[in-house]
DNA sequence: GTCGATGCATGACAGTTGTCATGTACCGCA
DNA sequence: TGCGGTACATGACAACTGTCATGCATCGAC
């Protein structure tokens, strides 16, 4: 029997998955969580022999959940499910010690299928994240490049940009000249968008 | 017995949710769609009696869908399902002749449930998202500030969007900065994302 | 019919952003 | 030690963006 622990910050889907994996004979989901936080606390006390994490929760996300529970409970092992796109998060989440990683575009018994392999101590990554990873490579931006394209992420102007990372208003001009110049867009909002994509900030 | 058409683009979603329902004994899935095409494809064929849709989907969404539902097929009822916020679909959603408006964090329990209310005549509208679109109101924006904000969304120069909508320069600056002003951004872009955010553009 | 309100359109001006030339510090390497 | 490459930093200049004053057309109220 293979305990499993979900987590993702919509109920529906939460339950929903739930559902499917408790649906297999040889799956007992244990436990639910709807935040990173929650995740954590639920894993170290229920010791699952498998975490379902969505990439994309409120607080710490799934990469970040994968981080600790490699860490602090190596005998659970991560899996991590994303929507649509990102596959630039696909070398992170191996850095943090996921197992598996997959969008949620497969089919529920690719999903079964994958939680079976990951228990029993193999590793699976969609083909489709990782050609899209390996097409895209890693990010051409430098830490700072990313620190202040991060930042302008959300239409901050260059000065409050300049103070957050303490820098002249000319250099953070730079920086961000320089990241829409590597990312091939026409001003720093669609160099950010095309960052973001990728997964690169 | 209840007979109902799931439409998710993201595979494994949409296998949960039906999965899900088809565990209550007065409901059964009669199909699945992957694209609002396919939905609608799908519905004319199959006449469920109810559809649940997801409100982001390729090609048409889950407003397009309904709204084409309610005028060829009416007998068939349409609830839109959607991922966190987007509250401001809400009044579009409702005037294409939606019967059910939930978001994802609500619980399979009430999902069921709505089914089963809209499926017999009802309505129902997710109260958290009621409130916010109360509270959000409609779009302060005129159709033409509308326009020119969505063209300027994804990081298009001035001079682009000009062409696209055939006006001068600094005719759309200036619909861009009553946007700004109504948003209370500090940039067309900080405004693009406000108005993302309320599901005004 | 006049009035005010509103949506739409334009151009001048000032502030912000993107480009460029330039300079410093650090690292690996011959 | 000297060399090239890279990351980081700055300021001048040009181009772009946001603000403002202004004008025109439409529409309902009086």
């Amino acid at each position: 029997m293979i305990r499993i622990l979900v987590a993702d910050d919509e109920h529906l889907i939460r339950d929903a998955i739930a559902g499917l994996l408790d649906l297999q004979e040889d799956f007992e989901v244990v436990g639910q969580a709807a935040s990173g936080t929650e995740a954590i606390a639920a894993a170290l006390r229920l010791r699952p022999d498998v975490a379902l994490l969505d990439l994309q929760m409120p607080g710490p996300d799934g990469i970040d959940v994968a981080r600790r529970l490699s860490a602090e409970l190596p005998e659970c092992r991560s899996i991590v499910v994303t929507s649509h796109g990102r596959p630039g998060y696909l070398k992170s989440a191996l850095a943090a010690g996921v197992r598996g990683f997959l969008p949620k575009t497969v089919s529920s018994r690719m999903l079964a299928d994958v939680v079976r392999k990951v228990a029993s101590g193999g590793r699976h990554v969609d083909p489709e994240l990782a050609a899209e990873a390996i097409g895209a490579g890693d990010s051409p931006l430098t830490p700072r490049e990313t620190d202040v394209l991060a930042l302008a992420r959300d239409g901050a102007p260059v000065d409050e940009i300049a103070q957050r990372v303490s820098l002249s208003r000319g250099t953070v001009r730079n920086y961000l000249a320089a990241a829409i110049a590597k990312l091939g867009g026409a001003n720093r909002h669609e160099a950010a968008r095309i960052a973001a994509e990728h997964g690169w900030i």
